[in-house]
DNA sequence: GTCTATATCCAGATAGAC
DNA sequence: GTCTATCTGGATATAGAC
């Protein structure tokens, strides 16, 4: 990408923004401690000085942006718990919205789920604790209590209800997949539902 | 953990199995990056000419700890393979294997699952493309072309297998899940052969 | 082969002009 | 609020005695 590109796509935007943009495509492609402050400087066309001035240190935008996109996240899954009464239409509404997250904006998958967050977030708690990951489980939790699902575990209807799709997510990031998960949608969600359904 | 502890844990190992463990060991608790050699020096009780005598750097440490994790899963997955002769039977004891490892040696579990090696370690292979990892997947490919499985995508009929099971382990290395995995097995396999079986 | 002492580099972070 | 110049610490890695 050449310079003049980067100006165009980055124009109109104020610092905050430049960064946590540049922030997450780096931290994406490089790894979060192969990013230096130079890096992001030379990437968001922001100097040290206002980068400091809007966030208390590298840690900080690693922060913000975390949040932001589990906000996000959180967001859209609200959206669906409003949209779909049952949990089988809101568990494949999840798995359709984390392919479709994966194939427009893979940076932003890959920080959600692929990143080593305590590693370079140690105050954090587990992702899977967050906000989003629990409402994911309540889906399933409320399946089993109105008999739409077995009544097994919870931990383990979810793992198995999601975990076909989150490898598959991962198997793509990582290259091995070759094709958009969209293809493999129905397959997917067939495998995840005859797994748990009563 | 205290200096004599952890001289008796060590004693009697090479310089170079005693940085392999320590490293294992810290670079699971803490990063790689969040690791300097000098920890290395302080937890192996070997000093810094010693460890680079015996390693090019520190990436040839992580190198040489990837790669023998590796060879060693790939030898137990072998004896699985000529064990058991059916799909069912070797991906039920592929999982049971996963667990058992997770519960014994967490570190060990966490480095070959759950690390960003592409992070560390730029030149090798997603894990996923790994021996260990195809000869998993080899298992299913086999099971869908005699007929034991539906005949769907194998990395799709991959992910649905074995993503519950590998969603657990993540979760309890996070200490999302607080009591062994075993207690989780049986439940774990019906809800992974549920979804695939033909 | 193992050790201590040390060189070199570059990261994260700050100071202070504008 | 933004910038450039600079400080400081600690990391990786090496040198060279033993």
């Amino acid at each position: 990408m050449t310079k003049a590109n980067k100006k165009v796509i980055q124009s109109g935007k104020g610092v905050h923004e430049r960064v946590i943009d540049a922030s997450l495509h780096l931290f994406t492609q490089q790894g979060y401690f192969n990013t230096s402050v130079p890096d992001i400087v030379k990437a968001s066309n922001c100097s040290t000085g206002s980068i400091y001035h809007h966030f208390k240190d590298k840690e900080g935008i690693a922060n913000a942006l975390y949040e932001s996109l589990l906000h996000r996240m959180n967001a859209v899954l609200g959206e669906i718990e409003q949209q779909f009464p049952t949990s089988k239409q809101r568990c494949r509404a999840v798995i359709e919205l984390l392919f479709q997250l994966t194939e427009t904006e893979p940076d932003v998958m890959e920080f959600i789920i692929y990143a080593k967050h305590k590693e370079f977030l140690p105050g954090n708690n587990p992702i899977c604790s967050s906000r989003p990951f629990q409402k994911m489980r309540e889906f399933i939790t409320e399946g089993i209590a109105n008999g739409e699902l077995e009544p097994i575990d919870d931990m383990v209807a979810a793992a198995s209800i999601y975990g076909g799709a989150l490898r598959l997510i991962v198997l793509r990031l990582d290259g091995v997949i070759e094709h958009s998960l969209m293809d493999k949608l129905d397959d997917v969600w067939k495998c995840a539902w005859r797994s748990v359904a009563a």
